[in-house]
DNA sequence: CGCGCAGTTGAGAACACTCAAATACTGTGG
DNA sequence: CCACAGTATTTGAGTGTTCTCAACTGCGCG
């Protein structure tokens, strides 16, 4: 225990000063002034473990999450209990602020493995917000690059084939890796099939069928949740028929931060 | 010329003060005596004429704008040059913040009929909003909103037949008519059928075969562009198979705002 | 070692798509 | 005011992708 924090990714970071990912993450918009005051909005808590919910659906609002470690989902539970998967997100990634508009969570965010979470009371940093213009901005930006996120997957669901979103996802997984210094084309899912399958929209069978079709093919390769992807210029292809836009951070072609 | 506003809803209005859709829009986060300040942020333009274009993808991101009176569709063009139908937007709904995060439209806004607009300054909005903090929150809020709405309409898309999107896209206009007092049983659709398949990620003819049904059915009648809903009850029930979040201002329950 | 969950594979059915043609509207000019 | 061109919408027939149901395999954990 105790140990810095480069060398286990669970210990709690001192600070926003400190963290590894903030060239991805708030401290982006502060000077080295005002990196100290992000401090006062940010609680850690101790790591999360597989499945545990980081918030639940109409539960108050009081804070956004960024992903320190490990990774999440967003779930939506509808009246009759169906369950519909709206986004995965990946460390520096930032979720929760779905729930501004209502003052309560719309969704629910699960821990896929375990996780480390920032805490970011909202309260806060809307306070903080008003005497950091640049932060402000941030903020709107970050906002904004959700709604370009899901607009992007409203395209993606509604206007391409199983295999291309299957594609996307895939490709989308790939380029945020990247954004973190990570392989692109070596990794590993955190998520099971019927999560995949239902936040693309079809069934986990499909899913299956589609990725032995690519492995077959021989533009991948994937034993269980380890995906090793071996023609990027190929699948690239078949995605870059939908995309132009959205590359600003590198991140998210299609899916969530 | 020179009507009053109520006379005439193509007038350019003299002041938030004074809109009649301001319980719907920016002035609900201001105090009276703040009201006089939004007009330092908002500028009026002549009615576009139908088709006109409000921005353009790819183009300089400068304002936000608000529907006063009329419609628009927002559309995506990929590389190849198929269009996509992000959203439509009627008085009072706010529009452009995706262009915040690259500081450049990701979609174009096109006027579906004789239309007009309020455009506000961002950069100018931004600065009045650290000197007002109920303002500042009012625009997290509204991207927010945006963001329930875009994960509302990923769920109905993904997880809903031809019929029901279709039966959620005429319900979600009539609510957004009856926030505004207009029947949420007779309207007129301004956007023609290609539109609407696109919107919704279908083919046009699955559209109208689908309308000819719940024709048939005595649900609606419709002719050409004008609706009259017959049995909102049973259709809610339709639709009901999913929703129970994101009514919180009796707006847009798929859709956009 | 066996239970349970995750993932794969197969067969048949269904919904929505494409192509094609007919019909209804809209706006314009004579 | 009517005729016409062009567009929008409806309707039909056949096809295909994806779904559902069902059985089977593999892996991990107690």
């Amino acid at each position: 225990m105790d140990m810095t924090e480069s060398a286990n990714p669970f210990a709690l970071p001192r600070s926003c000063s400190h963290c590894r990912l903030g060239h991805l993450c708030l401290p982006r918009a502060c000077s080295f002034q005002e990196l100290g005051l992000l401090d006062t909005v940010i609680g850690y808590q101790p790591p999360y473990p597989p499945k545990q919910r980081i918030f639940s659906q109409g539960s108050p609002f009081h804070s956004c999450y960024v992903v320190k470690s490990g990774s999440v989902k967003t779930v939506y539970v509808n009246e009759q209990g169906e369950e519909k998967v709206l986004g995965f997100y990946l460390p520096s990634e930032m979720f929760g602020f779905e729930g501004i508009f209502q003052d309560s969570h719309t969704c629910s965010a699960i821990a896929l493995e375990r996780t480390t979470i920032c805490h970011i009371s909202f309260r806060n940093l809307e306070q903080l917000a008003t005497q950091l213009p640049s932060l402000q901005h941030w903020m709107f930006r970050m906002m904004s690059h959700e709604l370009n996120i899901l607009e992007q997957l409203n395209r993606w669901l509604s206007q391409n084939c199983a295999e291309e979103r299957i594609i996307g996802f895939l490709l989308d997984l790939s380029a945020r890796q990247s954004a973190r210094n990570l392989s692109p084309t070596r990794f590993r899912l955190t998520m099971n099939r019927s999560d995949i399958a239902n936040f693309l929209g079809m069934a986990l069978e499909t899913v299956s069928r589609i990725l032995a079709r690519l492995q077959r093919d021989r533009l991948l390769d994937i034993r269980g949740r380890e995906v090793i992807i071996n023609d990027l210029a190929t699948l690239n292809r078949f995605k870059s028929m939908d995309d132009n836009a959205n590359d600003g951070l590198n991140r998210h072609l299609i899916g969530r931060g």
